[in-house]
DNA sequence: TGACAATAGATGCCTAGGCAATTACTGTTA
DNA sequence: TAACAGTAATTGCCTAGGCATCTATTGTCA
């Protein structure tokens, strides 16, 4: 059988201290882009992990539970009350499906409509802000850095699934 | 007053799509990375918000709650109820300190020594593992990129700040 | 058709973080 | 020294995600 392996770095080892570390890094510029991006949300009502449903809602791109919580990288559960919080807030509406009525399709109320209205923008500026200084150059080179480091993580996992269900 | 401002970048607008966003990149990576290392400390009992704190206690860098919350870039409250649990599992002990008694200082039992003990070989793995194919001078590349998008973000917050308070 | 596997969503139980009080203590200053 | 501001830790109330389990529904296949 053959499969994709891994040939790590070697940039780490024991001894490195944390806070010098990608890793650490990466998680400090997340705090920082989503604090800056709550802020702004807060006047509008909403919160970081909010965002993305009613947008996939509202751009057309996503309608159930399901492809919802594949879109934010969570599971269905985390959604299911991600929803519940949006619906009391009036934000949106559940309609169960008639030729699956298995399905749940959500849709957007006016409410939410008008709060994703300015949310783009918000998300555009925050992102802007936190590149100021970046070349074109420069933010390709980084956007293909996490695309890599992206690859070698789904590389990573599947290896150690496999090297866990063969013991 | 001189203050220092941002001219921030003009990488995206109101139309992006976010998924294609450094900031949606870098979340993945993150999710990738806290997975990874999640799966390989359950085996050690400990999570990936537990390790920090108990490697800086580990390592005579930080003693109290304040101290250990500051590190974890997260607020005291949260860091209290985290060492709660590490205490429940007999990791850690705290000890009113005598000089100052509202200071707590926090100490690892022989349990927690042992927990500790191979966490940074697994987070330098983890690590090393996500930048496979990485020539040394990208990595530094990347830790540069990281750190100028926290000193943006930084400023952009103090603007922020200012801004809210004056008006 | 009737059994069975697969799927969608929801729920319970856990860890976890943000924010606003509250309590206990310390240092400063009138 | 008595009042007061500041600090350390804790607690309550909220949002949020991970994992296992449950229910309802659908599709498949003997």
């Amino acid at each position: 059988m053959t499969q994709h392996t891994l040939k790590s770095a070697n940039f780490y080892a024991a001894d490195y201290r944390a806070e010098d570390s990608v890793g650490f890094l990466m998680k400090a510029v997340m705090l920082s882009i989503t604090a800056s991006v709550n802020r702004r949300l807060s006047e509008h009502g909403l919160t970081y992990a909010q965002w993305g449903p009613l947008l996939m809602i509202q751009q057309g791109r996503a309608y159930t539970v399901a492809e919802l919580a594949r879109w934010s990288n969570t599971d269905a559960g985390a959604m299911t009350r991600l929803l519940d919080r949006l619906e009391a807030k009036g934000l949106l509406k559940r309609v169960r499906s008639t030729e699956d009525r298995r399905v749940v399709k959500v849709e957007l109320t006016t409410a939410g409509t008008h709060a994703i209205r300015d949310v783009p923008a918000i998300l555009a500026d925050v992102l802007n802000a936190h590149l100021s200084g970046f070349s074109r150059a420069e933010w390709e080179t980084m956007k293909s850095y996490l695309s890599r480091m992206l690859a070698n993580g789904e590389i990573l996992r599947a290896q150690t699934d496999a090297t866990d269900s063969a013991q």
